[in-house]
Parts: structure tokens; C-alpha cells; sequence
DNA sequence: ACCTGAACACCGTTCAAGT
DNA sequence: ACCTGAACACCGTTCAAGT
């Protein structure tokens, strides 16, 4: 069953047709819905395994002594993996997250962003006013930019993570 | 006809229904697909004026003596209009636009940026690796960043504005 | 020439009926 | 208890039939 969805969101289709999913699942669309009570119930269980992974990434960026280095990592990590599974990236960028496996992950995932942060600015190593939910959005949003109606490939990509970088950091002289 | 799609759009419904929309607007389906061959073709209908609007910003902008307030003008333009009007958002972040007036206006508006970021980029004001097409994914990725899964509110949209500003200018020292 | 809307293929979701 | 799949309400798109 999450098989079957994996193989359609593999393939790049994020539509996930609940009947057609049943279909190659071998079963009925009333269990479908047993088990995911939506779309975005299947998404989330999808996304989940790589949400834990990043989380585990964030926790040790997080760990780094290297503030900045740290910093980096979080956001890269962020921005990797939205990129690697797009039932991620769709799970990130919805905001109200349903399950509460994915609930807690995501908060997990923002506390440890908050932790990372206050280090940051107590060094001046980042703007004072970005917050955790800044971080989750703008990563969603670097990765619209470098997906979004076509892929602007990877040389792209690396220059926006690049901007962000930049643009995060605190202000020469204002 | 695009008063209906209009309606639907100004109401928060980017989903346009050409069933439904048709039935609003008192005609056949088949009437509605003789003008617009498509929902794309529809949306870019309705972003036209928006577009031109923009299209007319951006002019303004680039012939900016200041260049860095030319920038700015540009930038924020492109992301004000994004959000004043959803389906002009869509057509610029969907890359391949269908239309030919549409793709005309596209066309000049890069051309447009293009034009400015040669300038900028001869007085030292912005990272030379920035392209126009850059400039439209990164506004659609900030547009989306700040509105995608619940609005982040003005604040927030204009700190990304700001992040997206200063990351956009050339290194201090690199 | 232009328009209509029935018709087909789809998809989300529910729920009576089966095991 | 769990599962199935017909059934309903939708939506995109086409095209024979009407004016």
C-alpha cells in the first residue's frame, strides 16, 4: 500500500490517486481510507521516514560546536531532503500538519532550529529576526524556486542556497 | 466570461473549474474551450492586465538612474504583484506560458531585468552569477515561501524581502 | 460560423453488503 | 472486526447535434 504510493511519488506523480493507489495496492479503496483517513495522511506516512532523518540531521547540526557550520548544515540538510522526497517537501510547506507522529517531528524538527538559532544570534551569527518558522519557510521556498516549472538544475540551486546564506547573515553595518 | 473566472479567483479559488465556471458565466463548456484552449490559457487571461502592469513597473525601474533603488523597485514589483493577483503568480512561476501575449510580456520582462542587471552588475551592486530568470524563480520562491500553508503576514513578508535583498548583493570580502 | 450540453473517462469519498 | 467495491458527486474534455 505505502509501497504502491512510493513507486507513484518515485515516479514523480505527487497526485495519488486514492482508487488508483488501492488498485495497485490489490485492495479495496475503503481500507485505503481506513488507514489514511486523506491524501495528506498518506503523504505524511510517505514523507515520515525521511522527516526522521532529518531531524536526526538537524539534531547533530545542531550539536556542531561550529556555530555557522551548523547553521549551514541544518539548512542544507532541510533543503536536501525536500529535494530527495517530495512528500517531504509537500509535508514542510503544508504548514498544519495531520498526524501526530508528524506533529511531533516538525515541532521536534523547529525546537531544535530555535536551540541552533539562539546560539547563533547570542554570536551575532545570524539576522535577530529569523525564526524557526522563517527557516521551514524560506527552505520551501528555495526549493519552489529551483523546481518549480522545470528544474532549474543544480548549478541554480546552489546559488540560491547561497543567497539565503547570505541574506540570513547579520547586517554589515546597519 | 472571465468576469465569472475572475469572481472565483478574487474569492481565493485558483481552481477554476471550467464545468463550473461556464455555468456561472451562462454558457456551454464547449464555449469556454473555444476561447481558452485550456485552464492555463484561462489563468493567463486573467493575469494579462496584472502582467502588463508589472511589465510597466518594471520599465520604470530599470530606467531608475539610482540603480540599487532600480532593484529594489523591480523586486519588490514582481512580488507585490504576485500576491495582488494569484493567477499572474501562477503564470510566472509555471516557466512555459502558452499564450503568445503572455509570452511577450514574459519575454519582456526579462529582457527588462536582464537590461537592469547588466547595469547593476557594472557599478558592483549585485553578485554577478544572478540571472533574470533567477530574479523570477526567487521572487515566485519567496511569494510561496510567505503565503504557502497559511499567510506568514506582512512582517514576515517583508524580512524575506529583506533576506532576499541583502543575499543578493555581492560578497564583502569574498 | 458559433453555441450547447450530453457523454465519456476520471477521481474523492462513503457505506451497505459481504467474509 | 475487517474488507470490498458499487455508488454518488464531482471535474476535464470532446463532439454530435442544434441555431
Amino acid at each position: 500500500m505505502l509501497a504502491a504510493a512510493r513507486a507513484r511519488v518515485d515516479a514523480g506523480d505527487l497526485e495519488l490517486p486514492m482508487n488508483a493507489v488501492a488498485k495497485e495496492a490489490g485492495v479495496g479503496v475503503g481500507t485505503m481510507y481506513r488507514h489514511f483517513a486523506s491524501r495528506q495522511e498518506l503523504l505524511e506516512a510517505l514523507a515520515a521516514e525521511s522527516f526522521r532523518d532529518l531531524v536526526r540531521e538537524a539534531r547533530d547540526a545542531a550539536a556542531n560546536p561550529d556555530i555557522a557550520a551548523g547553521l549551514t548544515g541544518l539548512i542544507r540538510a532541510t533543503l536536501r531532503r525536500q529535494l530527495t522526497d517530495p512528500a517531504l517537501a509537500w509535508v514542510l510547506a503544508s504548514g498544519d500538519v495531520e498526524h501526530a507522529d508528524s506533529r511531533g517531528l516538525l515541532a521536534e524538527l523547529l525546537a531544535t532550529a530555535q536551540h541552533l538559532l539562539a546560539r547563533a544570534r547570542a554570536e551575532g551569527a545570524i539576522r535577530a529576526d529569523v525564526t524557526p518558522d522563517d527557516l521551514r519557510r524560506l527552505t520551501c521556498g528555495i526549493r519552489y524556486a529551483a523546481t518549480s516549472g522545470g528544474d532549474a538544475g543544480p548549478a541554480a540551486l546552489d546559488r540560491y542556497l547561497s543567497i539565503l546564506m547570505r541574506g540570513i547573515q547579520p547586517g554589515a553595518g546597519a
